[in-house]
RNA sequence: GCCACAGUAGCUCAGGGGUAGAGCACCCGAUUCGUAAUCGGGCGGUCGUGAGUUCAAUUCUCACCUGUGGCUCCA
């Protein structure tokens, strides 16, 4: 008898082989109605696989988010059984869910059209309106070979199972495949799904091995979740910052100079420098020194930083100067290093940390690249911190009040992950898991919130990620603060103790924004354009409504300037409403209009962006305070 | 790099074996306006680049370049 523990604290008897679906009837019918299925010591479960051990057991329904999981992974197959029904000839691969839905991979000789995908939509429909059951069966190893004998990826896979591994199949109406589970009872669980796009996937992800073509789709529960993710979808697309990019004048690039190299315009120009004053300003509070190193390195540096041993694929080539072999460089920190050991260092002057907002330049494959968020220069806020091991808290402590006070700058709500040990590593197990500690007690001193990425460490440190959320929700990367072992080692850096004698320091490397470009490219999305204030390429818009009150619009206009403030008179004979439509789709700020009224009393009609017709008039001294002080503190509205 | 798709005016796009069209933008003129497109006129493209097929190519074919969606990789 197996011995399963409920939530609730009671215990069920279960007999070896028994079915959850029983088990849950037991509990209750009612329950067994809204069962999707059941998790058993962290494994998920189906109804209709063999209870084969005892332990914590859980019912899963609509509710729990595991669910979702297995009603995306049943909505892969029910993809698959309509594909398989249309087009005879494509062989199966995998289809796992995935975050936002699931995919299956097909091997096909024509590639599938868009006209293909509502085609398989449709016949979907069926599937689910046929209601097949998935049934779920253990097979030998050669009764399997029988089954997949037309599905030469499925039969790869099944030379792959050791010998006391369960086969297991699944059926749905006319479709068989080869899967773990676990599956939803039938195919009508599936009501609010959607077929996204398709695209080429390596088999098994292994770029040597052929291309199959992958469709992707999402499902939910609930019919508002799967229109909410498509609106968020939609949203995407429309605060695309290479297409905002274009609209406001951003940055541009062009073949002549090369994909993935970034021609940052006027107002793009703007925006990172406002970025870039905002961050000296900050770092140089938090006890930065700011430095300088080349863009071009002789290749020497790189061999002993050992970058030409393990990032030369992402390098560009050596350029030849009187025989010796240079190279734009990858990375910043060589540099930075080397700016160290220009003195012999003292336990007195760590820790020292170096900022720079340096350019680099990496080789990344053609078809990786991808408007500001992938590209082949960029200029990164980078940092290396060279300190003493007790000293590391309070650095991580120090970082985590830098980062915060930025993102909150920025609006961007963020969570923490810390990156362990992965399979291949530098250092002892020991060294990590002190690192890891350290790192971990400073998130928990100060009551911040993180996960563990196990394995998801640097080969040579640990390190914390900061996931950032922009408006509509989505993740980005954020800062991130990396453990190095390794560097120190391989340029034999030094500092004399206490003791007179010299000893290693630790290496921090970190990033705030990352790279310029990923940023701005993220903010502008964040943004949808609308940058607020501080970053806004234009600020104001002085609008006089006719030519009488132009030398008073004029004087408005001179007011701002002298102020600093990013103002522009837009006094062209075309019609207030024109003027107005431009200035909204510029997203810019402000737009102070002024006419007979306004010049009388030395006051303008603020129209705020996105507030429509709701404006407000003002004097320009109130306005001229109002600016001041949403530039002062960056407000993030309007 | 790989698979698929695309490239026509500054932008968004229509067209199609006989060397091109719209709207917006831009320029000129009229208009002086109270909160998201005033009217009229004009300028503007060797149809991504190169080669091939053809009497004839922007249109068909191939190669290359660039871009898009993914894969792989990543700030």
């Amino acid at each position: 008898m197996l011995t399963l523990r409920l939530p609730d604290g009671a215990t069920r008897e279960a007999p070896e082989g028994a079915l959850p679906r029983d088990v849950v009837a037991s509990i209750g019918p009612r329950l067994l109605r809204d069962a999707i299925a059941v998790e058993l010591d962290g494994e998920v479960l189906d109804l209709d696989t063999p209870l084969r051990k005892g332990g914590a057991f859980r019912v899963i329904t609509e509710k729990d988010p595991e669910s979702l999981a297995v009603l995306r992974h049943s909505g892969a197959h029910i993809l698959a059984t309509a594909v398989r029904r249309l087009r005879p000839d494509a062989k199966i691969g995998f289809g796992p869910a995935i975050e936002d839905g699931f995919y299956y991979d097909f091997e096909v000789k024509e590639p599938f059209t868009p006209e293909d995908l509502e085609k398989f939509e449709s016949e979907m429909k069926k599937v689910i309106s046929e209601k097949f059951p998935f049934v779920r069966e253990e097979v030998s190893q050669a009764e399997a070979r029988k089954r997949f004998a037309d599905d030469p990826l499925k039969l790869e896979r099944l030379g792959e199972f050791s010998d006391d591994e369960i086969i297991s199949t699944y059926t749905d109406g006319p479709f068989i495949d080869l899967c773990r589970g676990p599956h939803v009872p039938d195919t009508s669980y599936l009501k609010n799904f959607k077929l996204l796009h398709t695209a080429g996937a390596y088999w098994r992800g292994d770029e040597h091995r052929q291309m199959l073509q992958r469709i992707y789709a999402t499902a939910f529960w609930k019919k508002e979740d799967l229109e909410a993710h498509l609106h968020q979808l939609e949203e995407g697309k429309r605060r695309d910052h290479r297409v905002l990019a274009q609209q406001l004048d951003l940055y541009s690039t062009d073949a002549r100079v090369g994909p993935g190299l970034i021609l940052w315009h006027p107002k793009g120009a703007i925006i990172r420098n406002e970025i870039e004053e905002y961050e000296k300003a900050l770092i140089l509070r938090h006890g930065y020194d700011l430095v300088f190193t080349p863009h071009i390195v002789s290749e020497k540096l790189f061999q002993i930083s050992g970058h030409l041993e393990n990032f030369k694929e992402n390098m560009f080539g050596a350029m030849d100067v009187e025989g010796a072999s240079y190279r734009p460089k990858p990375m910043n920190c060589p540099g930075h290093i080397v700016i160290y050991q220009s003195h012999q260092r003292s336990y007195r002057d760590l820790p020292i940390r170096y900022a720079e907002f340096g350019a680099v330049y990496r080789y990344e494959r053609s078809g990786t690249l991808h408007g500001m968020m992938r590209v082949r220069g960029f200029t990164q806020d980078d940092a290396h911190i060279f300190c003493t091991l007790e000293q590391v808290p309070a650095e991580i402590d120090r970082l985590l009040d830098l980062c915060d006070e930025m993102l909150k700058t920025f609006g961007y709500p963020y969570t923490i992950e810390l990156a362990t040990r992965p399979d291949k590593a530098l250092g002892t197990p020991e060294v990590w898991q002190n690192a890891e500690k350290t790192l971990a007690d400073a998130l928990n001193k100060r009551g911040q919130s993180f996960t563990y990425d196990e394995g998801g460490g640097t080969f040579y440190g640990p390190k914390l990620d900061f996931k950032l959320i922009d408006a509509i929700g989505r993740k980005w990367q954020g800062p991130t603060v990396q453990l190095d072992f390794n560097l120190p080692e391989r340029f034999g850096l030094e500092y004399t103790g206490p003791d007179n004698t010299p000893h290693r320091p630790i290496m921090l490397h970190r990033v705030l924004v990352g790279s310029m470009e990923r940023f701005v490219g993220g903010l502008i999305e964040h943004f949808a354009g609308a940058f607020p204030l501080w970053l806004a390429p234009e600020q104001v818009r002085v609008i006089p409504i006719a030519d009488e009150v132009k030398g008073f619009a004029q004087s408005v206009v001179e007011r701002l300037k002298t102020r600093g403030v990013r103002v522009h008179l837009d006094d062209r004979s075309e019609t207030l409403n024109y003027r107005i439509r431009e200035g909204e789709m510029m997203k810019i700020p402000y737009m102070a209009v002024v006419g007979k009224r306004e010049a009388e009393s030395d006051s303008i009609a603020l129209r705020v962006r996105g507030a429509g017709k709701k404006q407000e008039v003002m004097t320009v001294t109130d306005f001229l305070a109002r600016i001041e002080d949403e530039l002062a503190t960056r407000a993030l509205k309007p």
